[in-house]
DNA sequence: TATTGTTATACTCTATAACTATA
DNA sequence: TATAGTTATAGAGTATAACAATA
């Protein structure tokens, strides 16, 4: 049979690992683009909304309703950036950080699991070829 | 900096692959769907519409629209089951074949471009990961 | 009664355009 | 005038329900 289809397999194994997400991030009461945008936050907090969403390639506007969320449930705050009144720095509260450290330590159990079959060098060299094909000014 | 998620590098990857996809399908008239119906296909005919809609994880109703396209421009065939006249066999025309293998060897040199850094053993080695991955049932 | 293919409909996700407040 | 954030609106993509033909 012919080789099969990279980008085949990056979709199928894309849909698997974020079927297996789902449930954990449920659990956790976070949405995906949540726990995407916590993850981005917990590296360091967004200078504009604008750079947040565009980080972590998302609609600005749809953006708003995400934060409008996140927000209400404690998890990150929006201030207005003294040194532009119209920008507004949004960070992680203590309790967002909390909440995903713990996602993000029950989805690296999981990533564990399904790559149990892989050594230690499999998985440097898989997250190596992974950063590079990601990275579009390749 | 903390290892990234896996889904998060399997979704960037995803993109960018299908980023680069697109242009080539473009050129011969293809829509990603159609393509990855025509894959199917080129495998085997189908011995119903909705075994190929799950062959391929797509809805059966959206089926319809998707294979009304790719009759009108010639590249498959609906025929009625002898055995079965409720049931409609889908087949590639030598015109289906013909556009499957153009875009099939167009994107190869792509992903040919894109894996340039990796050695054979290093392709085998992601192939066999992400077929691992992609298996929903291990 | 159950199944294949189909149509009609509703819903979700995403993108576009227009508005406000600051600069 | 230009930009950050916001709102309202429209569009694409997807899923749900109901129908006709055949089994």
């Amino acid at each position: 049979m012919a080789e099969e289809d990279l980008g085949a397999l990056l979709a199928r194994s894309t849909r698997r690992v974020i079927a297996e997400e789902r449930p954990l991030l449920d659990e956790l009461d976070l949405s995906m683009w949540g726990y995407i945008l916590l993850s981005r936050l917990s590296r360091a907090p967004a200078e504009t909304q604008l750079a947040l969403a565009t980080a972590i390639n998302y609609d600005k506007t749809r953006l708003i309703g995400l934060l409008d969320e996140l927000e209400h449930d404690g998890l990150v705050t929006r201030r207005p950036d003294p040194k532009d009144r119209r920008a507004r720095i949004v960070s992680l509260t203590p309790e967002g950080e909390r909440r995903h450290a713990a996602a993000r330590s029950a989805i690296k159990a999981m990533e564990d699991r399904l790559l149990a079959g892989a050594s230690a060098a499999d998985r440097r060299r898989l997250w190596r070829l992974l950063a590079d094909l990601s990275d579009d000014s390749a």
